[in-house]
DNA sequence: CGCGTTTGACCTGCGC
DNA sequence: GCGCAGGTCAAACGCG
């Protein structure tokens, strides 16, 4: 069963790339051939004009019908020869745009790195790294860790996959082959003999992100996707082995770990748990980044996770940026919503009940990436107009057979969506007070030029990477800072939402 | 037979 | 220090 969805998998992202290609150029030459019509519609008129105005002023002598025919012919020349270079200017340009966009997501990326290594405090380990064991940190360090750590400190940027942060990682390439060549039972075998020497067991389990400094706050990078599917698990185009299920207490379903099997010491790890509130709501959480090169049907979602790991670690802990609305903080902890966003009516439980039920011991914090046109939103300025669309191949389950519906795309969006990261719902704002102090939230993230950069960069790379074609009906991007202001500790939490669909058969028909 | 899943046991962190 | 809950391990099992 695995196997055959693996190779839907990779059928249907071989499909959906080749689509976006298709569609690229095809939507390119659409565009010129559109620029082509304007451009002669309007030197037509201009000619007609010309003309009317030399009929006007001059009475049909033949010299002058002469000249005007020339000058005829000489402005259509120029306005030709004009409109060629345009359209090469045009077709430079967008290369340039495209380029740009690349380079500027590359940066963003390596900036997200950087930021990172300054606010863990892991730059002593980074000197400790290149200058020798002598830092502070160093004495309690083994060689291991520190290469962990600096295949931490790449883990944001390994999904940008350029290979261009060479000059900026040079010991991340090494690391890289270090980690991969190391087998399982290897790493089990140092796993054991290091858990005396630092208390943090699981340090080389997971070679690329359980190295955690010194300060107990470990910060990796979670990222939670929600989705509207009725398979077991969604279909981001990784390869997964189950290595693990519980019950967590209060939620029925049985929380499933994932282990990501693309690459032997891949540390990448998902949990697969239905929603509590809504069964059909899968939510999936992932946990570091994929040290190898990844599937073509797997490169969207790990765009998407790291876009949002990035404007995480851009909003950093520092900013605590106050965007907590009275009455949500106590779910604060939360990394992800199992209740629907959707319900109306006021949680079950309570969110310290909630927050116990769910995941008692994570003190993250969070940013949603909630993309659904379901909730309540605040559309970033000027994207209200322009709907991107988006498609989340990932979101096309095990089933190869689907059929994605054009129809009424849900429009690119931002959104606060704090509630769902809390467990509290959208239609918990009741009184104007919370409403308008979510809006003042909302547009204090929204106007932050990092929150831009983030979203700025998921929105390219949906559009440089999905196809508009195979799109599900109805899908938002909702970026939202979950971060509760004064705590300084914990991992962070990513959330991003696919609530309309998950472009399955079997939910989505 | 190899690979993946299942499932009970074990480990660790955290709160009291 | 103890109990609880989350997370992981690894032997057993199932399937192709
Ligand atoms: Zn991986």
């Amino acid at each position: 069963m695995v196997m055959e969805e693996r190779a839907m998998q990779i059928d249907l992202s071989l499909k959906l790339e080749g689509q976006d290609e298709g569609e690229k150029d095809e939507e390119k030459q659409h565009e010129i051939s559109l620029d082509d019509k304007q451009g002669k519609l309007h030197h037509e008129d201009g000619i007609e004009e010309a003309e009317k105005r030399e009929e006007d002023q001059d009475d049909a002598s033949p010299e002058n019908l002469l000249q005007g025919n020339n000058l005829k012919i000489e402005k259509l020349s120029v306005l030709q020869m004009e409109m060629d270079r345009m359209k090469e200017e045009n077709k430079q340009l967008r290369k340039v745009v495209e380029q740009t966009m690349k380079d500027y997501y590359d940066l963003q990326m390596k900036l997200a790195v950087i930021q990172q290594n300054d606010t863990k405090q892991d730059p002593q380990i980074f000197l400790s790294l290149r200058g020798g064991p002598k830092t502070i940190q160093a004495s309690k360090q083994v060689p291991e860790i520190e290469k962990n750590n600096n295949n931490q400190g790449t883990q944001l940027t390994s999904e940008a996959d350029s290979g261009e942060e060479d000059g900026e990682l040079g010991l991340t390439l090494s690391m890289g082959s270090h980690v991969q060549q190391r087998g399982r039972d290897e790493s089990t075998e140092e796993r054991k003999s290091m858990e005396p020497i630092n208390k943090l067991p699981r340090t080389t389990q997971l070679p690329g992100i359980t190295s955690y400094p010194p300060n107990p706050p470990n910060r990796k990078a979670r990222v939670s996707v929600r989705a509207r599917c009725q398979a077991p698990t969604m279909n981001d185009g990784c390869q997964w082995r189950k290595y693990g299920q519980k019950v967590a207490k209060g939620n029925p379903c049985p929380r499933a770990y994932y282990r990501c099997t693309v690459a032997p010491g891949c540390p990448v790890r998902k949990q697969v748990q239905r929603c509590l509130e809504d069964m059909s709501i899968l939510i999936t959480t992932y946990e570091g980044t994929h040290n190898h090169p990844l599937p073509v049907g797997a490169t969207a979602m790990a765009s998407t996770t790291s876009t949002a790991a990035t404007f995480m670690l851009l909003s950093g802990v520092n900013s605590g940026t106050p965007v907590v609305a009275d009455g949500i903080i106590s779910d604060a902890q939360t990394p992800i919503s199992y209740r629907s966003p959707h319900s109306i009516s006021p949680p079950p439980h309570s969110s310290s009940t909630l927050s116990n039920i769910i995941n008692a011991s994570d003190h993250s914090k969070g940013i949603v990436l909630d993309l659904t046109n379901n909730s309540q939103q605040f559309s970033f300025a000027g994207s209200s107009h322009s709907q991107p669309q988006l498609v989340y191949p990932w979101m096309s389950s095990n089933s190869g057979h689907h059929h994605h519906k054009a129809g009424s795309y849900g429009g690119l969006s931002i959104s606060n969506e704090l509630g769902s990261l809390r467990g509290v719902d959208k239609g918990n704002w009741k009184t104007e007070e919370e409403k308008s102090s979510l809006a003042e939230n909302v547009s204090s993230i929204a106007s932050d030029p990092k929150f831009r950069v983030a979203v700025a960069a998921a929105i390219t790379s949906f559009m440089s990477k999905e196809s508009p074609m195979a799109q599900p009906n109805g899908s938002s991007l909702v970026l939202g800072d979950g971060e509760a202001a004064g705590s300084s500790s914990g991992s962070k939490w990513v959330a991003a939402e696919f609530l309309p669909a998950c472009g399955c058969p079997a939910c989505c028909a």
